[in-house]
DNA sequence: ATTGACCTTCACGCAACGTAAAGGTTTAAA
DNA sequence: TTTAAACCTTTACGTTGCGTGAAGGTCAAT
């Protein structure tokens, strides 16, 4: 069987200009070239370039390869050898540098004041015009143009402290409802406190809180995708979970 | 203080050769040219060169440095947990290199080949993958996601003992078919035979079979010249052979 | 005035290709 | 039979973060 440099590309899953640069490299020169200057590789060239490519997949630089596809004699094994080792100090290496930047983030985290006034300003006048784009029609035709602007003045009306709350509230929404959703049970404690979770985080926004209304927004999580999208983001389910939990937290299931 | 281009290197432990290089990409411009063209740092300078090499020192990429000691308003825990992600899938992905390597050299070493098991646990992880990339989009259009991750699912819990036979199957099914080849009849027993072996290799991967489905996966062997330079690695027009033996097995042709 | 230590701006090199550009060849359909 | 699509070729620049000259100006000390 013989092979054009296309033909050969697509069956290892390759590009022709990296075929073309093995040629260049002399790691895998076609078996020969046809009148018309095309390369044409045979069954000999298959092999050795899934051998190439086992190889790099291993990590070897393409001269390391070279050495032991082009010379049986080459000790391969002391190649993968070294290789081993400096794939070890590059592990314990990269350990150090996440631990660094672990340090780094919780410091920061720590000390992270939002002072830039104009950034939390502007970040609060977006977060009512997304709010609008994604979501006001419907909501407004929900529960009517009056609560909508009343929750988007009660967004801008927001001072840094409150904003700080909320994140804190959202993140560990989050967290707890990513444990919660690991025990499967929406009646569980956990899911529990999600769900109560859930409800301080929405007063910032509601100025009455109602269960009806609390159970429906937590079905709109299942039905509009966008929603969905955002709580399955970790782990899929998580938005049918929520709700689950919020219906029997507000009572609307046992 | 003042500081020439030297002076500056040496105090931060650089090459003048990186300051220029800074300069050049406007991550850290002079606080002044002289009248000889000399570049002259001051304090400020040297505060955000510091700040500039402690994220180096972190891994970050100079263009995300830039941003983040460019642009006050840009978050820096978000970029350092955005690169922290990365570094730990990094770092996963090492520890899959690091065990095939070992493996490769402890197979190596007892001049043996990879044993099915070790080569197949190293591999299963990129068997899926590859299938996603490759295959991902077009069998997903086709059988809907659903059929496509019970299948992967099906390979990553594949056991050993399944594996040997998947693969004793696949070699019988090659020997059949390129015995039943010879005879050019695809109606021919040993042709219906060497479908019915790809019907029960093929049922390792589906969880259901329908003789549509298998006379379809025919054709596409037919029409995927990655398919066909498989078949016909050793004889061409196997794949096509295949594809009538099966079409008559399934009673797709007469 | 000269030396030597500085400084400057090009510009190539590195790994492993990606991505045009410009032009010849093969194949299939119109 | 013409022509367009799909191949193939070589050449060459871009990618990252500098190292390493080369060719030439500037400064302090001898």
């Amino acid at each position: 069987m013989e092979y054009t440099i296309q033909k050969l590309a697509m069956l290892a899953g390759v590009s022709t200009r990296t075929l073309r640069y093995y040629d260049q490299i002399e790691i895998l020169k076609p078996a020969r070239i046809n009148s018309s200057g095309y390369r044409i590789y045979g069954q000999k060239e298959v092999d050795k370039l899934q051998q190439i490519l086992f190889y790099k997949e291993l990590g070897l630089h393409l001269d390391k390869i070279k050495e032991i596809v082009n010379a049986p004699s080459f000790d391969a094994v002391t190649a993968l050898n070294d290789h081993r080792k400096q794939l070890l100090d590059k592990r314990s290496q990269l350990d150090r540098l996440i631990e660094n930047v672990e340090k780094t983030i919780a410091s920061n985290e720590g000390r992270m004041v939002m002072k830039d006034k104009e950034k939390f300003e502007g970040f609060k006048q977006k977060m009512v015009e997304d709010n609008e784009n994604k979501y006001g029609k419907e909501i407004r035709e929900k529960y009517g143009d009056e609560a909508v602007n009343k929750s988007n003045q009660k967004i801008l009306n927001m001072t840094e402290s409150e904003h700080e709350e909320i994140t804190k509230l959202s993140e560990e929404l989050h967290s707890t409802l990513a444990e919660a959703f690991k025990t499967g049970d929406p009646s569980s404690q956990l899911a529990q406190k999600a769900a109560d979770l859930h409800k301080q985080w929405l007063m910032f926004y509601w100025n009455e809180y109602s269960k009806e209304a609390h159970a429906g927004l937590a079905q709109m999580y299942v039905d509009d995708e966008r929603f969905t999208a955002y709580y399955d983001k970790e782990q899929p389910g998580t938005a049918e979970f929520l709700r689950d939990a919020i219906l029997i937290y507000t009572g609307m299931r046992p």
